[in-house]
DNA sequence: CATCGTTCAAAACATACGTTTCAAACATAC
DNA sequence: GTATGTTTGAAACGTATGTTTTGAACGATG
């Protein structure tokens, strides 16, 4: 099993140079010569290019989802009610809690999602979905008894904005921390960011519906 | 100027397979040819791809910028009050209004925005910031009026995630339309969103500050 | 009509890419 | 120790890319 160690180099270099710059502007080359293992090894262990950026993101969501999932049940079994403040408080714990041990962790893991729902073609967008799309469910679920007075198809979109809100701002954050140092003189952290995402994305959850 | 045609076709092109598959994934040789036009044609005007990518994004962003700045100083001279709803309605109005004869132009215009966003270098990011980022204080000082009570810098924020949540929503529109159509029946096109958009960022923007 | 700058077309160029090949090194089982 | 299946290493393959070159066609100017 000497391999493992291979497998893992690679992976572990992927998913930095992909975040970096993107998967079509990220060779294989660059990807084997920097984590020190043969050009060849990426298709003999993966497969393909394509392959290799599924077990990417295969190894950075399935052990998140499981983890959300059993946040949830934690939730229902203690019986925590169903508030936006609470659902979205767990997320952003388990998201910023995810990898204590390298905190720029969950910087790779928003930019690596911000690439795969802005990938024009949008194949991985329709993975993604379909391989996680029961813990999405179930988050919806509770966010729609933590606001009932919002009907479901409304509450789908503003989850989708949401995603979007978050993904979106946390995925570009090098360049808007630049702007913000500039501007405000302020330096700010992923934490901070989540913590000012926090009331805005409850607020915009429970505005009030247009009647149309 | 007979070259006109080329240069028009050229960037007619570009900007529907930019905003299709992406920059990496567009080849000149795609765009050449679907637009009939020699392959060293771009290089000839364009100098490289990437003047090409700047150059579909002035053709959009400049009138764009234009109009807006036009519409705010309609909106200071006719005394109408800074409002997040009425920021956010000229805005929303003045994207899905922008080309009526082509409503698949809105689209497009979400599409490479999301494109240049999350764009992982973010060169393209920081030109457009430098470029229309005077617009865009602008926009953003009329929303401090609209809500004095938010801090500057918090305020910063919440402009941003309203940015992400848009263009992270509209520019992943097709996707999104499958998966509301299979799982509420239900159709919806770019209004339907910006309309459920305008609510969730008025209560995004408006949230109360928390206390840190 | 001749000339000059501009635009177009076809071809070639150099390079980078993902992938494949094949033999050597390795570990494991008999 | 030999044989077998697995993993590595170096090289090559075929292809697609952005770019450059060269010369012809065109249109205005003198």
């Amino acid at each position: 099993m000497a391999q493992a160690g291979t497998v893992d180099r690679i992976l572990d270099t992927a998913e930095v140079l992909f975040a970096q710059k993107g998967f079509a502007e990220t060779s294989l080359r660059a990807i084997t010569s920097k984590a020190g293992v043969n050009l060849a090894a990426v298709n003999y262990h993966f497969g393909s290019k394509e392959s290799l950026v599924q077990a990417v993101f295969e190894r950075f969501l399935t052990p998140f989802c499981a983890a959300l999932d059993a946040k949830l049940d934690e939730m229902e079994a203690s019986g925590v009610p169903d508030t936006p403040e609470n659902i979205l408080g767990i997320m952003s714990r388990l998201v910023l809690g995810s990898h204590p041990e390298d905190p720029q962790r969950a910087a790779i893991f928003f930019r690596l999602s911000g690439q795969a729902y802005s990938q024009p073609q949008g194949h991985l967008r329709e993975y993604l979905h379909q391989q996680y799309g029961a813990v999405f469910r179930r988050l919806q679920d509770h966010m729609q008894r933590a606001v009932p007075d919002v009907p479901p198809r409304e509450l789908f979109w503003r989850v989708q904005f949401s995603l979007g809100a978050t993904i979106f701002t946390l995925s570009g954050l090098e360049s808007l921390k630049d702007i913000s140092r500039n501007d405000f003189n302020m330096d700010v952290t992923e934490a901070d960011i989540t913590q000012r995402l926090l009331p805005f994305l409850v607020g915009g959850i429970k505005a009030p519906v247009p009647v149309i």
